[in-house]
DNA sequence: TATAATAATAGTCAAAGAAAGTCAAAGTTA
DNA sequence: TAACTTTGACTTTCTTTGACTATTATTATA
C-alpha cells in the first residue's frame, strides 16, 4: 500500500463512520495528517474517487473552504450502467482494478468473479495483442464479461 | 541449479512460509537480495511462474509498486493440466466450447463460470485482435481463466 | 458603507522519483 | 550448436512534490 491508498481507504473509511453519503472535509487537514503536499489529495481524488463508482467531489476554495466528497448509492444494476457509461473504449489495468476492488466492496460482485475478470484482461492474457491495442481490447473484454454475467 | 533456479527456490518457499498462496514482493527487493538486474526476476517469472504451472502473477509500477504472484492448487486438477498441456498455442471457440463442456461436465467449473468465460473469449470481446491472432490471444485468456477459476 | 488588501483555502500542471517491463546482446551449458 | 541464463540500456506506468494560479472570506481603509 502507497501513501495514496492510505488516504483513499482513510476516506471512505470516514464515509462509512460518518453514515453519511456526504463527507466534508479540509484538504489541508488530509495533506496534514498524511504529511504530504496537498495536491497529493487530488491526486487521489482524481485517481480513486471517480463517478464511475458514485463518487462526485466538489469544494471551496477561501477561508472555511473545503471538500464535499459525496457518493451516491446506486443498485447494483445501476453501477454497472454507470461504469459501461463513462468508461470509454479503453481500459488500463490499474483502472480496471479500481472499478473491480469497489464493485467487490459493494458486493455486487464476488471475489472469483474479480479473479476470473483480472485474469482475462491481464497483461499475461494479452501478450499476443499489439501494445497499441491493450487497452482497448482489454476495455471489450472487460464489458463483454460485466455485460453477460453481472 | 543457476541463479534462476535458486530465486525460484526462494520465492516458492516463501510462499510456503507465509502460509498463503498470495505473495506481495517487490523486483528490487528480490533483485538486491542475489545480486542480480532487475529484470532476472523477469526471466525467473516468464519461465518458471506460468499459467500452465499454476501462477498467476500480477503487478504494480510506480511507487510502493511490487509483485504480486498467485499460486493455484493444480496437483489434483489433473483434467486442468491434461487439457492444458494438450491445448496448445491457439483455440477456436469451437474447440474450447469442447473442453468447457467437459470441465462442466465433469463438475471442475460450473455453468456461471463457463459464461464469464465463453464472454471473455468470445469474438465479440477480440473484435479489436487481428483475425491472425484471434485464435493465439483466445488461448492465452483461456488458459490464464481455467487456472484462476479453481 | 463600499472598496481594497490580506489571508485562507483549493486547483493545476509539469517535473522528479520510484517502481516494474521490454528486448536484445552477451555469456554459459548440455 | 541450440537452448537457456545473465546483463544492461532503455521504456512505461504510477506516485509524489512543488511552484504557481484561482477563488473566497475576512479585515482594514477611504
Amino acid at each position: 500500500m502507497n501513501l495514496s491508498d492510505v488516504i483513499e481507504s482513510y476516506i471512505k473509511q470516514m464515509m462509512v463512520e460518518t453514515q453519511n453519503e456526504v463527507l466534508e472535509i479540509k484538504r489541508s487537514m488530509l495533506a496534514e495528517r498524511f504529511k504530504c503536499v496537498p495536491s497529493q489529495i487530488n491526486y487521489v481524488i482524481a485517481t480513486r474517487f471517480i463517478p464511475e463508482l458514485g463518487f462526485y467531489v466538489e469544494s471551496r476554495r477561501g477561508g472555511g473552504g473545503c471538500l464535499r466528497i459525496c457518493k451516491v448509492n446506486l443498485e447494483e444494476q445501476e453501477y454497472i450502467t454507470n461504469i459501461l457509461d463513462k468508461m470509454g473504449s479503453k481500459l488500463s489495468q490499474s483502472v480496471a482494478d479500481v472499478y473491480l476492488q469497489n464493485l467487490l466492496g459493494y458486493n455486487i460482485i464476488d471475489s472469483r468473479t474479480v479473479k476470473l475478470i483480472k485474469s482475462a484482461i491481464s497483461d499475461k492474457s494479452l501478450e499476443n495483442v499489439s501494445i497499441l491495442d491493450k487497452d482497448k481490447v482489454r476495455a471489450d473484454i472487460f464489458k463483454c464479461m460485466v455485460i453477460n454475467c453481472l
